[in-house]
DNA sequence: TTCCATGTTCCGCA
DNA sequence: TTGCGGAACATGGA
């Protein structure tokens, strides 16, 4: 029994989340899939998904950028796409306990079951056919995380570009995975003003972003995604109003490609 | 009461 | 045509 939801599912959140899923879910037979909310299915029909489910199980699951496909064993091949928006979780439970607040779903394997919860509905469960469909028809960039995400890539992607960083960092479009608070955390550890036009970023700057982009995301799966167990020098533990850099400056906010940003003004140039 | 929130998508403008 | 910024979406907490 573990409760997993409120949290802010960019990648590391999503890799979590992936983890619990395996863990607890994988192998076990789907007795029964209750929708309490159809408008989370995006589409897909609610019966599409039953038949598509039940009696069936979870095999594996990958994940893509915020993206968890999980393929389902009945045969042929066919997946259903978690998105979690900005608010989803993921949480198993034993018969006896009642579903959390805000479960749009629930997946029942006999006597236990996970619920899918999400407050404001923004993410979303879908049946697709291929990940690799589904990821082109998005036009999703590479995962943060995975190999084919390569420094020549990424170089070469925000060449030229006039957008702010910040913007490019959270384009789904370039780089799949990072969204507000990491990007912020990202741009914090590289010394990177977040409002600064990535084609303006020199080579020794946009290579050092490249290694933070990997550094912050792999520091934030082995500390769980827990930002309260974060090292002491990440932006994270102190972003927020009236927050202190650990350089002792002021941690700052302000709107940047229509977000609150937090950045060190002393830190970040 | 008003404002704001960690994501995505759509619309209008340059 | 393409790329960009901002609004909209849905809901609830501060």
């Amino acid at each position: 029994m573990y409760l997993n939801w409120g949290v802010m599912p960019e990648l590391p959140d999503v890799e979590i989340l992936k983890k619990y899923l395996d863990r607890h879910c994988l192998g076990l037979k789907i007795s029964e899939v209750k929708v309490l909310e159809r408008r989370i299915l995006r589409g897909t029909a609610e019966g599409k998904i039953k038949s598509m489910l039940e009696g069936r199980s979870f095999v594996k699951s990958r994940r893509h950028g915020k993206h968890l496909f999980v393929e389902i064993g009945n045969g042929s091949l066919s997946y259903i796409d978690l998105h979690f928006g900005m608010d989803g979780g993921l949480a198993f439970f034993g018969k006896e306990d009642p579903p959390p607040e805000y479960t749009r779903i629930i997946f029942r394997f006999g006597d236990n079951y996970l619920a899918y919860t999400s407050r404001r509905m923004l993410g979303g469960i879908r049946a697709i056919t291929s990940p690799e469909d589904f990821i082109e028809q998005k036009q999703l960039g590479p995962d943060a995380l995975s190999p084919a995400f390569t420094r020549e890539y990424f170089l070469n992607v925000i060449a030229g570009k006039k957008t702010s960083i910040k913007a490019a960092l959270m384009d789904q479009q370039i780089v799949a995975g990072i969204g507000n608070v990491y990007s912020d955390e990202i741009l914090y550890q590289a010394g990177i003003l977040p409002d600064t036009r990535a084609g303006l970023l020199d080579k020794k700057q946009s290579q050092d972003l490249y290694e933070k982009i990997e550094h912050v995301l792999k520091t934030a799966v082995r500390y769980d995604a827990d930002g309260e167990s974060f090292p002491r020098y990440f932006l994270l533990r102190h972003r927020h109003k009236s927050g202190n850099c650990p350089c002792g400056g002021k941690v700052t906010s302000s709107k940047v490609a229509g977000r609150t940003s937090y950045f060190c003004p002393a830190c970040q140039k």
